[in-house]
DNA sequence: GGCCAGGACACCA
DNA sequence: TGGTGTCATGGC
């Protein structure tokens, strides 16, 4: 593929991430309203486009359920309908729930009780939880409890294989340490970096033509484009 | 009509 | 430990 454009450096990613932000702007992110909504997204946005997610948000809203005592009252068969156009919806109806349980028996049902755990134990407890994993721990950690962790997706795979510096393939965890032993330990920092790595993400390895100010360059390796 | 989208888990060799 | 099947809707 030759050459790397961006150095795996702190200075190589701070740069890139500050091309990004005059790019983009800062993303203001994550897409939700508040802390529930940002843990309840996070569940069901697995393997789903945004899309679809906000549509069975919507449908949570309109009903008023989006708070976490009036969620855990509602049936997982009542559930999985409202989230229907989420896809996977039995399976994240029951995932829900079970974070909601969670939620409950270790912090009263209040999602600011998850403030107070430290990064690292917030992640380890949310790993016991049946349909949360690395991503969705991790999103939940950092968008929702305001904790310094990097969030590894698909973009995030996608956009810097393209940029040379992984393969894509890599475990979960180390790609994680990628970034984390490059990048001071600043929650607003990987919040919007994550953000801006979507939004790039959404562009790349896509038919449409990208604009000549992309950040990204060099041809995609997926499509030679 | 096929492909893809901000995963996670069970099962098997 | 790694590979594979399963879960499912909606947009293009």
């Amino acid at each position: 593929m030759g050459k790397a454009a961006v150095p795996a450096t702190r200075a190589g990613l701070e740069k890139l991430y500050d091309r990004l932000l005059r790019h983009f702007g800062h993303a203001g992110w994550w897409p939700g309203e508040t802390a529930f909504e940002v843990c309840v997204g996070a569940i069901l946005t697995q393997n789903t486009s945004w899309t679809n997610v906000e549509k069975a948000l919507g449908a949570l809203r309109q009903r008023d359920l989006l708070s976490a005592p009036k969620l855990r009252a509602v049936p997982v068969s009542r559930l999985a309908r409202m989230i229907r156009s989420s896809g996977y919806f039995n399976v994240k109806a029951r995932r829900v729930r079970a974070f909601l349980d969670f939620l409950h028996r270790e912090y009263g049902g209040r999602v600011d009780g998850m403030t107070g755990e430290g990064p690292w134990e917030l992640r380890a407890k949310l790993l016991t939880v049946d349909g949360i994993g690395r991503e969705t721990a991790d999103s939940i950690v950092l968008y929702a409890a305001g904790h310094p962790l990097f969030v590894v997706d698909a973009y995030t795979r996608r956009v810097f294989a393209r940029l040379g510096l992984l393969n894509g393939d890599e475990p979960y965890d180390a790609i994680q340490r990628f970034f984390m032993e490059r990048l001071p330990p600043n929650a607003q920092l990987y919040n919007d970096f994550h953000a801006q790595i979507v939004r790039l993400g959404k562009d790349i390895c896509r038919p449409r033509p990208r604009c000549d100010a992309c950040p990204l360059q060099g041809p995609c390796p997926k499509r030679g484009v």
